[in-house]
DNA sequence: CATAACTGTCATAAATCTGTTATACGGGCG
DNA sequence: CGCCCGTATAACAGATTTATGACAGTTATG
């Protein structure tokens, strides 16, 4: 679940200098060559932040900010413009046309992506951690690790991802073929049951470390995980 | 109860598809190859809404629309019409042939799900609740809890579905052979006086949190849920 | 290549839920 | 008041569903 940033871009060179640095930082990238396909783009997807050009042809970034605005699923996403130097208007350095920080080009990429990493710790912090937490619970993404209490929990692959789904959407009821579905992935044959025995298996680990078992069976449907338990 | 929906569409690849992700997001799916086939089923059991594809062999799209309308139970079921690029003719773009939407082929899913989304905010908003509150009385669907003046209640599967049956129409009376079709399901056979037995372990765990019982017994006619009693 | 780790399946025991029946209960009505 | 009809409830046997240990096949790892 990589962050996914949004780039409306005419000119090719930045465009792809900021793909190829975007998604060297680990977000997922869309490029979108002007503001009529960047707002296509962004209804397919509601990104998670946006990276804007100020002058494009058809669409202006400030009226493709407008639209944006004006849609449910986008009127909070962050919004950086791209602005060369010399167009900083007042409307520009009020950013009141709805952006959320602007920035001008020739710029340094470091510069740029602790100022995007600046407005998702504002709009979405849970998309800059690595760690998801609950209570005493932790578990590191990227690093694949398994923490309770500081003690560290070894997790097999399977069981590592079966509680990172856990621990996304906390308190949900997921069956065992939903479990499958997204854990085991798609057109994967194995028995349902099979799902009970890595159940165990993570239950038991995590046992291991102490305190109460924040995995619930809902009989006839499948399985939760109960954040509440840990406090 | 999850909202029924029901796939028109003869071709299997889309129709796969959409099936996958419907129940991903937690519907009941319905397929029908043609459109014949889609009348029935619609017969069978009322969809929540429905996607049928424009073109298609036997019945077109638009038919399928008008036949539906004409029956008094989908007369006001969301429709959502799919169509290839280039077929978006005035008939299509003016919906005035009974569809509420349509969205042209290839389509992304995010989309069409934000699309059948604001379609039953409209028409049904009761079934995207996740929660349903009747005064000290809540249910959570998804995390399939049960809790009354904040203290957890414990009901075994088909007690559950019973009090969401109820909480999602108040005050209305269900007479046993209806409440055995919707919860038990049709063409299961058990005994009428079955139901009473479960109202009475329903009526015995919700008493444990204490509280009035918000189950009336309506004499030769059913039973009802009082909401009003919760206050 | 050998060892260790991980997976999926099965059998069995245990827990929980269901449907039915029998009996007690209760209100309306002659 | 007592009967009748429908409802409440307890008890129980049977059916489902889940937990768990064992095992064999597979896949990493050094």
């Amino acid at each position: 679940m990589k962050p996914y940033v949004l780039v409306i871009e005419d000119e090719d060179a930045i465009a792809t200098l900021l793909e190829y640095n975007f998604q060297k930082e680990g977000y997922d990238v869309g490029l979108a060559q002007d503001g009529e396909m960047g707002l296509t783009m962004a209804a397919e997807r509601t990104p998670d932040f946006i990276i804007c050009d100020w002058m494009m042809p058809k669409l202006s970034g400030v009226e493709v900010c407008r639209r944006l605005r004006r849609r449910e699923e986008t009127r909070a996403t962050p919004i950086i413009m791209l602005t060369a130097r010399g167009e900083e208007t007042d409307k520009i350095t009020g950013l009141d046309f709805g952006a959320d920080d602007y920035i001008v080009k020739p710029f340094s990429i470091p510069e740029l992506l602790a100022r995007v990493r600046a407005l998702l710790r504002r709009a979405a912090p849970s998309l800059l951690e690595d760690i998801i937490r609950h209570g005493e619970l932790e578990i590191d993404i990227k690093a694949m690790r398994v923490r309770r209490a500081d003690k560290e929990i070894h997790l097999g692959p399977k069981e590592f991802r079966l509680l990172e789904h856990f621990m996304r959407s906390p308190g949900r009821v997921y069956s065992r073929e939903q479990l499958l579905d997204t854990v085991w992935g798609r057109d994967i044959y194995v028995e349902a049951r099979t799902v009970d025995v890595h159940i165990g298996r993570l239950r038991k680990a995590l046992k291991s470390a102490g305190g109460k078992d924040p995995i619930r069976t809902v009989r006839s449907a499948g399985y939760a995980f109960e954040p509440s338990i840990l406090t």
